[in-house]
DNA sequence: TGTTATGTGTGATTGCAATCACTTCTGTTT
DNA sequence: AAACAGAAGTGATTGCAATCACACATAACA
């Protein structure tokens, strides 16, 4: 499916790009429909592309050597993936894999690498985002070191909840919800345990399920103050 | 404390420079001796210098919400931190610890702008850079996943010898080697846990302590085997 | 519409590591 | 050399979440 450039200006990282430099990377560029469980970056592998996620969500996962799943990180739509090989023809080890029917776009490397070489803006940016990308990791983990699981599943949902775009935000939606399971291994929690304390929340009426692609937060004090609170 | 081109050129970022540039950054860099427990990058707040480690051991270390420390990375010698917000303006939520009596060369944000303006070759190796941290805050988060404990702290070790220069890597040598507790927020285990993975580790000859300030490992097929079981 | 697969929910059991309090050892300072 | 501070070591207790097995609900597919 063809690219074009009002597409990719859907993403801030590329939106102040001029319209030529934009026109090259969508004519390079393909745009896919991907099913849940589907694998979008491979992991081990060097990947030729990097992919900017239109529309569901992904999931960056690893396995520990004894073989368990771990969940480093999500992606929203807007945000995108697979440029640490950009100059170092290294891949990344985790997998990326589509939580939900998903929309992405598949920009060669190659096309990015030219665009840099034209655009300090574009270096400016992409830097920037790695820089966002590394303090995201970094609360990610530091959800690990809660001890009450209570708060490190509050304190998942509201990271999330911060990253939706604005209309979601506003209504305190979580578009795309993950599994149980898949929230699980974000924070090494057992999916019965994430399904215990999705039951706490609903009964407090500070989360409600709408359908499984609507994660409602009726109550964001309560459940930042939840996260918050830490060993309660 | 002057900063010649020589010691810039043991940071393997910098080694590719042209001597001019070198020179430039060089003049307007500073040499300090941190003693241990010295805060080097303040968490929070816009760092103006990134900070380069010429020798000793440095730590970013974050509080969770409910007061706990959070060990999010280690800075071998060779290796710099504060580069986040280049950019954007924006800190890092963590604070930079000096673990051991170090040696931190401290150069201004705006030299080191400038430098990349002028050199293409600087802003690959950057990126480069970012990219092998996003692939070890995965790796170190991975060691999370681990349930078994000694699992987690000989993964721990085996990362730390793996980030040795190359004479203590070869003679199996961790220089500077944090102490259990500073161990222990990396891998979310309290210090008395850490302890007594040591026990068993030195009761079975696979790591000795060699002072305060080098920890051997006798035997590294061991080491790695008891990282790779996993759960046993 | 019925069947199948996936996800959520539930209850019981058990093991492991956090916690606490304390001792011993080692390095630093006076 | 003695005193002090910090780090390592030790033992007992207990709580919490993983695990397991299973049932129920919901979504997807034929």
């Amino acid at each position: 499916m063809a690219v074009t450039i009002e597409l990719l200006k859907r993403f801030s990282m590329l939106s102040a790009l001029p319209d030529s430099t934009l026109e090259q990377l969508a004519q390079q560029s393909t745009l896919k429909n991907v099913s849940r469980r589907a694998v979008v970056v491979n992991g081990g592998a060097v990947s030729e592309n990097l992919c900017f996620l239109f529309e569901g969500r992904l999931q960056g996962v690893d396995f520990t050597l004894d073989g368990r799943e771990v969940g480093l990180y999500f992606i929203e739509p807007g945000d995108f993936c697979g440029e640490l090989g950009l100059f170092d023809q290294q891949g990344q080890p985790e997998s990326v894999i589509a939580l939900s029917k998903s929309q992405v776009i598949f920009m060669p490397a190659s096309a990015v690498r030219s665009a840099l070489q034209s655009s300090h803006q574009l270096v400016e940016s992409l830097f920037t985002r790695m820089a966002t990308r590394v303090r995201k990791l970094s609360a990610q983990r530091a959800l690990l070191g809660l001890s009450s699981t209570v708060a490190r599943v509050c304190g998942q949902l509201w990271m999330m909840l911060e990253e939706q775009d604005p209309n979601n935000r506003k209504d305190g939606v979580i578009a795309n919800p993950p599994t149980h399971q898949e929230l699980g291994i974000m924070l090494n929690l057992s999916r019965e345990t994430v399904t215990r304390v999705f039951q706490t929340l609903q009964a407090e009426a500070i989360v409600k399920r709408d359908g499984t692609t609507r994660l409602l937060i009726l109550n964001e004090q309560g459940l930042k103050g939840l996260f918050e609170a830490g060993d309660s």
